[in-house]
DNA sequence: CTAGGGTTAG
């Protein structure tokens, strides 16, 4: 008999955990209540759970409050539930209710409010936690403590967070991994490649911190570089995250053949029919210039989301294939995905460059009117790109003098840049003293302007102008570029004469200089200021 | 009832 409803428990157990809708939980709630154990504090818990799994909170805060008297895993278990439905304020409020009935937090309650304070960075509650922490003795946790960590580096306080990690008894990859993402979020890419090398044990969240830490801090060819050596080692399988990354850095480096390895390597690994990888090939591809590649990844992904749609529309929009944006565009409405902001970016930034003046004021007006988007200072961008390349240079003036929000520098250096190509020096002069109001060191404004003055031969201007660059004491730096030579991704500048490969990538340079003039493109140098 | 990573535009 007792092992006939032990047998029970476990079946209502198991029912509750694959419940994926509202009216499934019913039902099964209902065989809970019929079975007798409404009251088992077990399965009220795991009730509880299912509740917050289908984002049913105040269900599950129902069931919590006629427990008479929830122990403390009941409590934490009702502080998961609003943690995973990013009620981050409600599981604090909780838990200060907990501490007023003189219930004693255990070693698991302490991580997810934690976290909770972490989430919405509410510092000083975390600090409290922290006081309380050490009073109750659960500092040599190894969960609480890894926690902790997490709260100091995610508030740029590293060295707190590495005195706590010091002082943990039992240190393990999770705790090691912790601080490296602590150094990668600061900056320190250096003292994050330091700690990694002294870890004694790594797995793929050790290699993924560390690749992310380059990623962040624009590192692109050391994110390739620790990608190929991962799998030299041959110990840990790159997962989705590493997969996205990797093909992030490719897609920034412009790195074609890479990309094709690393999309190998997913197929290899099993990567083949996930959305977020399918996504990020998408990117590496439109971004490496291989449209056709791009479309049959976005063809071939059975799954699509709304970044999906986004990254093949915006790719599309900014190499030169706006009227296919706009046909990607009808085909989403058609699937039924809904745009959002960045959407209207692609297309807009498409009409843009397409030269379709009256699309992009009718797709702005369907943005605002059909999809509720309010427009943001990009949007508004696009449009005085739009006017601008259209040449026409005055309205893109008056547009941004009467449009809701402030302009920015990108707005006024768009403008800048059409009064180059259309000789507009009355324009230009106002962009330029925009760009200096926002930016007065920055040199590369004056040479825009300098680049007008050249162009239409006002050499005066152009003496004048360079007299006020080098008041600014700023140089601007020598281009700099990124080129693959035999796989592997280099930075080389203009006339650089140190690169080992010189010889190969400026005949590769030739070879592109060709290519691009056969294409009717032709080079032109810049006016350079010294 | 416990912890850690990533993608789209400008």
């Amino acid at each position: 008999m007792l092992s006939c409803q032990r047998l029970l428990q476990e079946r209502i157990i198991s029912l509750l955990q694959s419940c994926k809708t509202i009216k499934h939980l019913r039902q099964v709630q209902s065989q809970v209540t019929a079975n007798g154990f409404s009251r088992s504090e077990h399965i009220v818990q795991k009730v509880i759970v299912a509740c917050g799994l289908l984002k049913e909170t105040e269900c599950a805060r129902k069931l919590f409050d006629e427990i008479p008297v929830p122990s403390v895993s009941c409590w934490n278990t009702m502080f998961k539930c609003h943690y995973l439905n990013a009620e981050h304020r409600e599981v604090i409020i909780l838990f200060c209710l907990m501490r007023s009935f003189d219930i004693v937090p255990n070693g698991y309650s302490f991580p997810v409010v934690l976290k909770s304070c972490i989430k919405i960075n509410a510092l000083r509650e975390g600090k409290e936690l922290h006081c309380l922490v050490t009073k109750s003795g659960f500092a040599s946790n190894s969960f609480v403590g890894t926690t902790l960590v997490e709260l100091y580096s995610n508030r740029n306080l590293i060295e707190a967070a590495y005195k706590i990690f010091c002082e943990m008894p039992e240190r393990n990859v999770v705790a090691w991994n912790t601080v490296l993402n602590g150094y990668a979020n600061n900056g320190d890419v250096e003292a994050c490649e330091a700690l990694f090398e002294k870890m004694p044990e790594k797995n793929i969240f050790s290699w993924n911190g560390l690749i992310g830490g380059y990623a962040h801090n624009g590192r692109f060819p050391q994110v390739l570089t620790t990608f190929n050596r991962m799998l030299a080692e041959n110990k840990v399988k790159p997962n989705e995250a590493t997969l996205v990354m990797v093909l992030s850095a490719c897609a920034r480096l412009g790195a074609l053949v890479l990309g094709k390895w690393v999309h190998i390597q997913a197929k290899a690994n099993g990567y083949s029919g996930n959305c977020r990888v399918g996504n990020a090939l998408i990117d590496m591809y439109a971004k490496s210039g291989a449209m056709e590649s791009a479309i049959d990844v976005f063809r071939s992904m059975k799954r699509k989301d709304l970044i999906s749609w986004n990254t093949m529309i915006c790719g599309l929009a900014t190499h030169g294939h706006g009227a296919d944006a706009l046909n990607m565009f009808s085909e989403m409405k058609n699937a039924g995905e809904k745009p959002d902001s960045i959407t209207f970016i692609g297309i807009l930034s498409g009409c843009a460059h397409m030269g379709f003046v009256e699309d992009g004021f009718s797709y702005l007006k369907s943005m605002i009117d059909d999809y509720s988007i309010e427009p943001q200072i990009e949007h508004y961008g696009c449009i005085v790109d739009l006017l601008a390349r259209a040449g026409l240079l005055a309205q893109a003036v008056d547009f941004i003098v009467k449009m809701p929000k402030e302009a920015d520098a990108v707005m006024w250096a768009t403008l800048l840049a059409s009064c180059r190509v259309y000789k507009n020096v009355e324009f230009a002069e106002l962009a330029l003293e925009k760009l200096v109001e926002f930016d007065p060191k920055n040199p590369t404004n004056y040479v825009m302007l300098s680049n007008v003055y050249g162009d239409i031969g006002r050499w005066k201007d152009l003496a004048r102008l360079k007299v006020a660059t080098r008041d600014t004491g700023f140089r601007k730096l020598p281009g700099c570029s990124l080129i693959e030579v035999n796989d592997v991704v280099s930075e080389f500048y203009s006339l650089d004469e140190r690169h080992p490969d010189k010889e190969q990538i400026y005949e590769s340079l030739k070879g592109l200089t060709m290519l691009s003039r056969l294409y009717g493109n032709i080079p032109e140098g810049d006016t350079d200021i010294d």
